[in-house]
DNA sequence: TGTGTCCAAGCTGTATACAATGATAAGCCG
DNA sequence: CGGCTTATCATTGTATACAGCTTGGACACA
């Protein structure tokens, strides 16, 4: 789990911290179907805080996209279709493209270039002669680091900001579709497509490509849109295991 | 009963919407400068509600992007650079763009077509003989009607959304520059051809091209930054006229 | 005069009590 | 027997009290 804007050491937001993470953990693991109104009070014994600190959890919760308001009060999970799936991708592919896009043109710092560049080579060592012995756990890591630098590059903290903001939705996220999935052969060997696509981004954005570099990001998104029908068509068994994917009504 | 209804409706939230309000139009107006901490009892007393609907006011508007959590607890304005504008309103474009995209790859029902024509037709009759005759309130009412359809003409909820929330920052707003500036000619002018561009826009989506959509949505949203830039070095006295400017720091 | 420490005031985060509103079910009338 | 009204209940929205933390300043000492 991400860890939650703030240090979470601090002892303050203790039950605010408590009641997003509880909810969200909730509704992603299945425990309360979509279109099912959450009571307060329910969720505030359930977890253990009071009403106050929930409220602002499930305020939060709304605006990410996870909930949504009732009409006549509170709040219901929100349920998704696979069109709402595949535009969260979409939406994504395109933000990281404008970040990428921005990178190229306004140039990006050496320092940051050697660092995404670093971590390049860092995942390139997760690949081994075999397949099935490829350091998986490291992979995803690196991957989610990257994308978050990526969002980085431009030295623009609207544009990073609204490209995290885009990754919220559990489905939407880079990593949707790796974690808890190495076991699945075809995922693993798209991760050799994934990777030089990784190189071929950076590469245009050092080379101040910015058309190429965004149109690249757009494609390397698409990889979960793949990824998502594959798992919808061929083998729906692996929807409890994609975080969020229970959501998805039709 | 219906309308007894629809006041009832008000009247609920009307704490947490009277705050929501207050606070925005506080910061906008420059009542609060940037970085500055915003006191929730202070507040609460000002606007005349107790500090609960005002702290879920103060969370969300952390949310839109108008303020800040301070580390140590609570909020404070958020201040902007000229930079952050520019890539507001970049990333509006970005977004309506691939709403337009989207629209032409995926096809757009007749009703909607025709109602988005109908609306490009009454944005003409805004226009008269002579610029200083021209319906400048009716245009700006229009003009937002129109991106609101824009963002909806995809058909996706998902996207509608999105390009909503970016045009939650005021200054990102397609609205941001034309009101109050009715008297600057440069602007009525440029009027002319921000309708030309929606014009071709529709156009563009009707005869399915994507790509097309998509960059003239995103050059008509730079309409907006040729009008920040023309406030920030032609015209500095229109700062306080455009709502949000104020919280401009460099 | 500069600096470190300590205290107090104010602030936020949290819990809980209260008010208002929507939902549900029972009962009455046609 | 069915539809409408009404009353009760559950649930949310709001206010307020309290506790812990942060901050700012005053004061003592080097």
């Amino acid at each position: 789990m991400v860890a939650e804007k703030g240090t979470v050491d601090r002892k303050r937001d203790s039950q605010a911290l408590k009641g997003l993470l509880g909810v969200r953990d909730l509704v992603l693991g299945g425990g309360v179907s979509p279109g099912e109104r959450l009571s307060e009070v329910w969720l505030a014994e359930k977890l253990g805080i009071s009403r106050t600190p929930l409220r602002a959890a499930l305020a939060r919760l709304e605006q990410e996209g996870l909930l949504e308001q009732i009409p006549s009060g509170g709040y219901a999970v929100r349920g998704f279709t696979t069109a709402d799936v595949f535009d969260a991708i979409e939406l994504r592919g395109v933000l990281e493209g404008t970040a990428a896009r921005l990178a190229a043109e306004r140039g990006v710092t050496p320092a940051k270039l050697k660092a995404i560049k670093g971590l390049i080579l860092e995942l390139d060592k997760c690949f081994r002669d075999r397949p099935e012995d490829m350091l998986f756990a490291q992979y995803v890591e690196l991957n989610a680091e990257f994308h978050s630098m990526l969002a980085g590059l431009a030295g623009s903290d609207m544009m990073r900001r609204e490209v995290e903001r885009a990754t919220q939705l559990p489905f939407a996220s880079p990593s949707a579709f790796l974690e808890k999935q190495e076991d699945v052969l075809a995922f693993r060997l798209s991760l050799v497509h994934a990777q030089r696509q990784h190189r071929d981004i950076v590469s245009a954005i050092e080379m101040r490509e910015g058309s190429r570099a965004e149109a690249l990001a757009r494609e390397h998104a698409r990889l979960a849109r793949h990824n998502l029908e594959f798992v919808m068509e061929e083998d729906r068994s692996l929807i409890t295991r994609v975080p969020g994917l229970t959501l998805i009504s039709t």
